[in-house]
DNA sequence: CGCCTCTTTGAAGAGGGTCAAGCGAGGTGG
DNA sequence: CCACCTCGCTTGACCCTCTTCAAAGAGGCG
């Protein structure tokens, strides 16, 4: 898919394009490009200069970081619609890599930078959304400096299943139900500031309390959102 | 001074009102408010509606939240020439209290947004603002995540003193300086995601190590910033 | 079936939290 | 001017959570 269709495009209403019209619609079509990753592929790479920034438009990818003894930490994870890169920086500060295979939308930074200097509203919803993403920042901080193993993997667990359930577009409400993790053990450590047999004592410990179920490795059923709730603090 | 004068303000380079010129300074002007703030006062309260964003003229204050069971995070500090407050949003998602005597710029929200939707250089300085915000917050989680108490503490005096020393325009160079600190151990430690205790520790071992000065609570001298920059991994 | 990687589990240890007491600078009142 | 009080800070002792190190278990895939 080189010829991208951004009025087709499945995110189209949630991401950042969604309130230009189509005229303005079809000069950004222009200037970008489909691109499909495999799971654990690399999109950017931290320090880099920043060439490119993109839409997701399908899949998870993790924005991460390493200490100088090379702990990494994820700093983020984006989501279909999410926008994701530095416009209007030098360079990347963080790399990006594909969580499960994904389907991403990108233009060069400079042709991005260009287009939304000329159109305000584009870049009214890239202010909107920035904004956004800084105050979810600042809660994952919250959960960083403050909560205990136990609290971490409720919140992370509760906000991972609104996020896979259904785009983010309801709560979920009813029945328990499946979904798949697209973190392995590991990368849960990172995003939580934990190590991998932390994560796992708690997974097993959850389970064992009857709060969620782990039918496979990557499978997770919250059975007790009341409960997580509360650990969750 | 309820007349502000953009035209001579401090920071009038430096903060998100730089771009503009002459006319649309005017206008700002008359939306925009001094206020003057006490060390600990508070400005903003968490959960609130968002009424009021600001521009820091002068002081130093901290944005925060808590835990459900009462402990204090901060999740930033905001030096002159920042912008402060959540415009486009509906409620506040962390309290604004004054660390120092400070001196801020006050909109009304409402205002604001309005002005900032007709002004799109306007919003683009403040769009290139919160990006490189969302930087520094990611790099502080870093910090949260993955560092051990020494490496924060380190971390936290060197930043703090590249703020502190010149408004954060030049590098510190030459000789080591006797600068204030303008938040008390315990704020630090809510800073850093640690107890005082062990701020107070460290504090004290690196001292005994010859790293740093204390010629009273609120004054540091930072003697072997290499040292520390090696601590600070 | 066997190998490889990811995950789980166990045991030991360290870093930082908690609780408690002591210190000291600055402010107040005698 | 000094004694006293207060509040923030420091220091000590102990304990708990999470990390570290090590080994065994479980899927997945050739």
């Amino acid at each position: 898919m080189h010829a991208p269709l951004c009025q087709a495009c499945a995110i189209r209403n949630r991401a950042i394009c969604a309130d230009l019209d189509s005229e303005e619609l079809s000069l950004l079509n222009s200037i970008g490009r489909q691109r499909r990753l495999r799971a654990g592929e690399q999109l950017l790479w931290e320090g880099d200069e920043a060439v490119l920034v993109a839409n997701v438009v399908e899949g998870v990818l993790k924005l991460s970081t390493f200490t100088a003894d090379g702990k990494e930490q994820i700093l983020g994870l984006v989501y279909p619609s999410d926008f994701l890169g530095r416009p209007f920086g030098e360079t990347t500060p963080y790399g990006v890599e594909a969580l499960t295979d994904a389907h991403v939308c990108v233009f060069q930074r400079a042709d991005f930078d260009r287009f939304a200097r000329e159109h305000p509203r584009l870049e009214h919803k890239l202010l909107e959304r920035t904004l956004a993403e800084l105050d979810r920042t600042r809660r994952w901080m919250l959960l960083l400096g403050r909560m205990s193993a136990e609290q971490k993997l409720a919140s992370f667990l509760l906000e991972m299943e609104d996020r896979m359930a259904n785009g983010g577009c309801a709560p979920s409400f009813g029945e328990p139900k499946v979904w798949q993790l697209p973190l392995s053990r590991q990368q849960i450590a990172d995003v939580l500031g934990l190590t991998i047999e932390t994560v796992s004592r708690q997974f097993s410990r959850m389970k064992a309390d009857g709060l969620i179920d782990l039918p496979s490795r990557r499978e997770v059923v919250l059975l007790e959102r009341e409960a997580l709730t509360e650990l969750s603090g």
